[in-house]
DNA sequence: TTGCTTTACGAACGATCGTTCGTTAGGGTA
DNA sequence: TACCCTAACGAACGATCGTTCGTAAAGCAA
């Protein structure tokens, strides 16, 4: 009845979910068609190769961190608001898209130079989206005058990107308390 | 001449070399014995499995760790000098040994479940004692009343394990001026 | 000198790796 | 009905994996 076959979006999203786990080294091939329930050598009716694999997942997170960016910059109001939807976006893709992040941000390393150099362009693309919005807000005097946007940006990120290491949504703390915890704790040292 | 033998030391330093660079599953045993000018079968004259060298390297790290967290609860002064101790000592563990703190932070999967219950337990009372100088703090009034010291245990900690990804020592930017700048972003949302 | 210990070699082991290939089962379309 | 295409099988490939073993060279102790 539901469908008992499997399509290659499925392949992709276990593969996404092992190398999150696993790594994408400790991840076998029949490792994977287990957790379809499938014959290793029958993931290659979807795939070509292992490294597709990767590649198919990293850059579905590269799309969704830049597709969240875009939209934060859209965001109408103060560089202020901007930054909150910035940090609000990456906290949904993480937790959202939990294994697609997680490989993206450790396993990259695994794909080969010319995929990982994309991968580092995507990064320090993203990156800049957060140091363009701390400068403006330095320069409409809504962010302290010394703050060095390159330095904040670099902090805000290491703690965005270690939410996934701890937070868990069936605690206490919900989604918008803990985007509002994070901004609290990184705005403190930001706010004119 | 200078010893041309590799002692046990040299193997395990260069296991952690390549577990933080390649990862333990990315890693094998003539890639590494390649790294010491010798055959991969030679290693098994210093140790007795690839896990055992995961192990050493980890608790290595372990060590470190604990031994920088106890020497900065033994800072005399208030609360604010104890974590400035251990933000200083935990970014010199890092960056004077990036390659087994790295295998630490991210290579700890790959060891099986007693070991790695370990290294998960190591983790929390190295935690807790952020957790305790921030409660201190808060106990003596020099924090926020409202400071969550669990929460911002673990934020203090989120940027202080993302330093190793970015900080290059032979920038402009000192190891103390990095301190400083990682105290000044943290407390400014700590201070009282 | 003799002998022991440490370190390294290099062939070889079985297991597992990513992948290929010829084949088959089944649902959709004509 | 006949056809085709997709998904899956399962055996098999060569490569590489972690590891074992018998051996040899070198340094130190006797």
């Amino acid at each position: 009845m539901t469908d008992v076959r499997n399509s290659r979006a499925d392949v992709v999203q276990a593969a996404g979910r092992l190398f999150a786990e696993r790594g994408y080294h400790g991840t076998s091939m029949r490792d994977l068609g287990r957790e379809l329930g499938l014959h290793g050598s029958s993931l290659y009716s979807h795939i070509s190769s292992k490294e597709d694999l990767l590649v198919d997942v990293v850059q579905r997170a590269a799309e969704l961190f830049e597709a969240s960016a875009r939209a934060a910059l859209q965001t109408p109001g103060s560089a202020r608001d901007r930054l909150r939807a910035l940090v609000a976006g990456h906290v949904d893709v993480l937790l959202d898209h939990v294994d697609e992040a997680r490989t993206f941000l450790n396993e990259a390393r695994a794909l080969d130079e010319s995929y990982r150099d994309r991968v580092v362009a995507a990064r320090d693309g993203y990156e800049r989206t957060f140091r363009t919005v701390l400068a403006d807000g330095v320069g409409s005097g809504e962010f302290r005058s010394d703050l060095d946007p390159v330095l904040t940006g670099i902090l805000i990120l290491s703690v965005l990107n270690s939410v996934d290491r701890w937070y868990r949504p069936d605690g206490k703390l919900g989604r918008s308390d803990l985007v509002d915890a994070i901004l609290e704790f990184c705005m403190d040292g930001v706010a004119a």
